[in-house]
DNA sequence: CATGTAATTTGACAAATGTCATTTGTTTTC
DNA sequence: GAAAACAAATGACATTTGTCAAATTACATG
């Protein structure tokens, strides 16, 4: 049997997680028993975790990597809709709602992830309310980003959305060490699909940006000088 | 006292409430203890719920009328992000993440609701295993929704978004006797808050569907014609 | 029911953004 | 490490949608 994550015994004093996951609460006996409940999994980069239409088996806990979720349209034009780093959970609404997935998940780089039965966390959640509790919260939470982010699409200006876009996938993603990079590699087609424009027109926009010395643009990697500027610009509630 | 609405003997079975609402599951001594944590309301047509930024106290049942809820920006644009009609429930998302309203709730047309207090519900949450699974999955439908908007938002056109939110509203608020009028006075601006787009772009794109067949509009009633053309106009998933 | 206010409609025009084609640079693969 | 595949950049242009102004119609209030 695969070592089981979880009790790595580094990491999060309560779940033995490197990080701190939705799992936090769980007690000892559950713990045991989602050993039973659960599978390791490796995904190499540009890989998919789930895919839109497949009937979800698990819920995925990210323990390394980076990975986005989008929807895909019938032109080929993707939204992504949500980002996970370490530590995020993904795939549980599906499971929650028993239905299809109803999005695509895909590494941004190379993951490791703990695929848990959608059974075992069904049977948790009714029977551990402080689970039930923080799911609701973060749900809530996604939810609130979600309708945000609708406002966003429908009213604000590419410039605004494109600004707001690179600080919310900072937030998201996290910083390098330096505490300014973005802490993956980001393809300009990625940022247009956050943002919902075309990659041309992202392209511009994040090189006009940089002109204006707002941001530095290496590759993939974007680093974020002028973090009050870009928040100006997008006109962010904060 | 004010005559308890959840105990006026017609209507759901299991609540006593005119239509199945989120509290379908609670027990006779909830139910009990429910009525004196809750509030009769009674709301004039175009006056606020709730409001953007206010604290919030109470979750609000509908047991009459028809509300939507919107996110306001600085520019005075408005977008519609949800809409709910009897039995439906609101306002209870910030109280899950306790915090401020992000959204204002106002009234479409006179409206009967119950305002149950947030103690009340955190409280009930904590102890039925059921409310909290009808919660988390009402949230889990509320962000698939949001989220299938987010890419319309993003990708689609102004007609195709038109088309998609009049099918929407209809589905949302239903329809009259004659099952193919939408049924609430909607504003052209209604319209318009809800895809994101102008008011005078929503009146074209409008009179461009009355003038096909696909809708006839009688000032603020819109009776859908040719329900399956708007749906491949736009372009929904179904 | 008259009057003022608000909502709808239309047209002309401006601005924002997407589309397409092409070039250049970067990454992957054999 | 060369070749092929992929990604980024740029220009010219088309299209979509928004903006502003003005006219008409509907609604609410005294």
């Amino acid at each position: 049997m695969l070592k089981c994550s979880f009790n790595d015994g580094n990491g999060c004093a309560k779940c033995k997680f490197p990080v701190s996951t939705i799992f936090h609460s769980l007690p000892e006996s559950s713990l045991k028993e989602l050993e039973d409940n659960k599978v390791d999994l490796f995904v190499k980069r540009k890989q998919n975790i789930f895919v839109q239409g497949n009937i979800p088996q698990h819920v995925y806990i990210v323990r390394k990597g980076k990975i986005k979720v989008y929807l895909l349209g019938e032109n080929g034009k993707e939204q992504i809709v949500r980002v996970a780093k370490e530590g995020d959970t993904i795939g549980y609404r599906s499971v929650l709602n028993d239905e299809v997935y109803f999005a695509t998940a895909v590494a941004m780089n190379d993951c490791e992830l703990c695929a848990v039965t959608k059974e075992f966390f069904f049977e948790e959640i009714h029977r551990n309310p402080v689970l039930a509790k923080d799911t609701l919260k973060l749900l809530s939470k996604q939810l609130r980003n979600s309708e945000n982010r609708m406002f966003s699409l429908a009213y604000k200006s590419v410039k605004e959305r494109i600004a707001e876009g690179i600080l919310m996938l900072a937030d998201a993603y996290g910083y390098d060490d330096d505490n300014m990079t973005i802490a993956v590699q980001l393809y300009r087609k990625d940022i247009a699909d956050f943002a919902g424009v075309t990659v041309e027109t992202a392209i511009r926009n994040l090189n006009d940006f940089r002109r204006e010395n707002l941001v530095e643009i290496d590759h993939k990697k974007i680093k974020i000088l002028e973090k009050e500027t870009l928040f100006s610009i997008a006109k962010m509630r904060r």
